[in-house]
DNA sequence: GGGCTGACGGTTG
DNA sequence: GCAACCGCCAGCC
């Protein structure tokens, strides 16, 4: 079978990330409850780093519960992610983390 | 079919 | 607060 399962748990993530709205992130974990997999938190990352062209979905929205950035080389850089975050209105701590507390989405709803 | 890999999560040191 | 370890689940060789 392709990227997508038979119960279409990608496509549950992609419908998913597309819902996030900007100025706000969400954790993997969080979406892989959402898609009916609670523990399925390392098929979201499988399934944003396989995702296919054309969707154009917000990716840099999506994070480790931790608030830390994707690997540099998920993106070209995480200042770049970063960048894009800020733009948007995601505040950022002195660490260099997400602010959670303030940013984190409230779900579908 | 078996084993390796991975944008993770939670616990422990 | 940060780093390392183990545990989960699906895709791919």
């Amino acid at each position: 079978m392709g990227i997508e399962t038979q119960d279409g748990f990608y496509k549950k993530i992609y419908q998913l990330i597309g819902e996030i709205p900007a100025g706000s992130v969400a954790t993997y974990g969080q979406l892989a409850k959402l898609a009916g997999k609670p523990r399925g938190a390392r098929q979201v990352g499988y399934a944003v780093s396989h995702v296919p062209d054309g969707l154009k979905l917000p990716f840099h929205r999506v994070m480790a519960s931790s608030g830390k950035l994707a690997p540099d080389h998920v993106f070209e850089d995480q200042s770049f992610q970063r960048m894009l975050l800020e733009m948007e209105g995601v505040s950022f701590l002195p660490s260099g983390k997400i602010d959670m507390k303030h940013c984190l989405w409230q779900g579908p709803n």
